[in-house]
RNA sequence: GGGCCCGUAGCUCAGUCCGGUCAGAGCAGGCGGCUCUUAACCGCAAGAUCGGGGGUUCGAAUCCCUCCGGGCCCGCCA
């Protein structure tokens, strides 16, 4: 650990005189408190200068700062409902109590407060404290009072101190609770049955992503972390489920950047019965709701506003070549062959290798041409068959699957498909994937084709960042500020 | 993987270009004062191997090399 510095020293100190005085600086509870936003109502019927020394009430939360005007002090207390002003007085408390009082706190301490909700001269609602407890006596001192933490790498790596010293990111995680709530009871009402699959798999598939690798001492056998949730629930749609969801942590060997997190969480549902048209209105109506709520938790936040009122409209729909043509003034693109589509990926700044497929060169100048575009919610509908190994052909367009993307601010809120149910297919599919480069790494699951072969019904599954979703719907830039502890290099 | 930028007291920041009272301020903490402040205020004193290591120089927070940590952008990531 840390040298201690003389500030702690002395904060030390005072734990020491606490103790010799008989006091317990580290107590065990602290029974009958309110909110502080409950003293705040009790305040609201009085008026400048008034107490109501008849109705007490007990409050508790870190000090904030501390004010000492010689016989008179302010202190301003912080606990989740929000912060009041602690008044103490001489009066009161009587001038040998006071001043051990003001001498040994610190701020950052946690006290318990009893007193009369007041309302001071200039109006503050304040606590005029008649009884203090020290409830856990801070030996570090917290972040400067007004800037509170700012260097982005400590805001991180102790996001317990970042939490203390900013109501803002409190807000944000939340909010971020809220949301995933209000998903989870979205999806629970429309019959969605909640799962928890393997995290640990002997190959991670659904996805195309480097996996973590680890190892089972008991089975002596290499195991992956999972990099998406679509294959063990499709096997569950097999097995007569219907719908089901989960929302977990899935894991890419990857690297990190505004939008990419090693470990992050996903929400993906499996709809049976269901095509992607149904799961557009699904989306919709679950983003619309989503905005509400945060609305709800967060009323007078601008940007939250903004988002709620994006989501509440219907997304817009575009189809993906057209929409690629249209952008990049090229015509063709569905009919050219490789080695075209190679020089065209190129001119737009990809540098993917030479022999990758007609689907990666697509992807990538749908993404220079098109996704800077996308900042209003978006669906963007039937990508080129090439692109995609799980999903089911489209119904009408030649060369094209039944899937979906849907945007919002330039990044990719969720995927979805008319899942592919063809054992058959599904297995070539999976072959031509492994004729690429990367066939060493992507072993594919045989037991997944061998779960079709019995039978998987129609349906519709839709995967969602849901680290992005909370992004979307607090207007936050970066998927660190969103998640409580992002990884960071070991020390 | 490429480029740009950052690291100075517990915290927030000046100082780096142009080497020489450049170790500075505010907050927090200590001591003293103040019975209505809310980034409280006033006075005094204290607090820093200037991210680590190496080099150039009479002299390095400042210039060079290197390492560590971090940020942003680009690239890569069915």
């Amino acid at each position: 650990m840390t040298a201690e510095s003389p500030l702690e020293r002395e904060r030390r100190d005072k734990v020491a005189r606490w103790r010799a005085e008989g006091k317990e600086p580290y107590p065990w509870s602290f029974p009958h408190r309110v909110g502080t936003d409950v003293v705040r109502d009790a305040c609201a019927r009085l008026r400048p200068g008034e107490d109501d020394m008849a109705h007490p009430l007990r409050v508790a939360g870190r000090l904030r700062a501390i004010r000492v005007h010689g016989r008179t002090a302010f202190a301003d207390l912080d606990d989740l409902a929000g912060s009041l002003q602690l008044f103490f007085r001489v009066d009161e408390l009587g001038e040998e109590a006071f001043q051990a009082w003001i001498r040994d706190l610190d701020p950052g301490d946690i006290v318990g407060a009893q007193g009369a909700p007041a309302v001071s001269r200039r109006g503050e609602p304040s606590l005029l404290v008649t009884e203090l407890t020290l409830l856990a006596k801070a030996i570090a001192p917290p972040p400067e009072k007004f800037h509170g933490l700012q260097d982005v790498e400590e805001r991180i790596r102790r996001r317990y101190v970042d939490l203390l010293a900013s109501p803002e990111s409190r807000d944000r995680f939340r909010l971020r609770s809220a949301l995933v709530a209000e998903a989870r009871e979205f999806l629970h009402a429309e019959g969605f049955l909640e799962v928890e699959t393997p995290v640990l798999l002997p190959i991670a598939g659904g996805a195309a992503a480097q996996p973590f690798v680890t190892r089972s001492n008991y089975l002596d056998e290499e195991l992956q972390l999972r990099i998406a949730l679509e294959l063990p629930l499709k096997r569950l749609l097999v097995g007569g489920l219907e719908r089901v969801f989960e929302i977990g942590k899935c894991f890419r060997n990857e690297d990190l950047d505004s939008t990419h997190s090693p470990e992050f969480t996903m929400l993906e549902a499996y709809w049976a019965y269901a095509d992607y048209t149904d799961m557009r209105r699904l989306i919709e109506g679950l983003y619309a709701r989503l905005g509400r709520r945060a609305r709800e938790v967060a009323p007078e936040n601008a940007k939250i506003a903004a988002a709620a009122e994006a989501f509440g409209r219907p997304f817009a729909t575009v189809d993906f070549l057209d929409e690629l043509e249209r952008r990049s003034g090229i015509t063709g693109l569905g009919t050219k062959g490789r080695d075209e589509l190679r020089e065209l990926a190129r001119a737009a700044g990809s540098t993917v290798p030479a022999d990758s497929s007609v689907g990666v060169f697509l992807d990538k100048l749908f993404e220079h041409y098109v996704e800077p575009h996308l900042t209003e919610p978006t669906f963007v509908l039937d990508h080129p068959t090439a692109t995609t190994p799980l999903a089911k052909h489209h119904r009408a367009k030649p060369g094209r699957v039944e899937r979906f993307e849907f945007f919002y601010r330039s990044y990719e809120l969720g995927n979805a498909y008319s899942e592919l149910n063809d054992p058959d297919e599904q297995e070539r599919r999976f072959r031509e994937q492994l004729s690429g480069r990367a066939a060493e790494q992507y072993a594919f699951d045989q037991d997944f084709v061998e779960a079709l072969r019995y039978g998987l019904p129609p349906c519709t599954g839709v995967g969602i960042g849901v680290d992005r979703m909370v992004m979307a719907l607090t207007g936050t830039p970066s998927i660190k500020e969103v998640i409580l502890f992002p990884q960071a290099r070991s020390a």
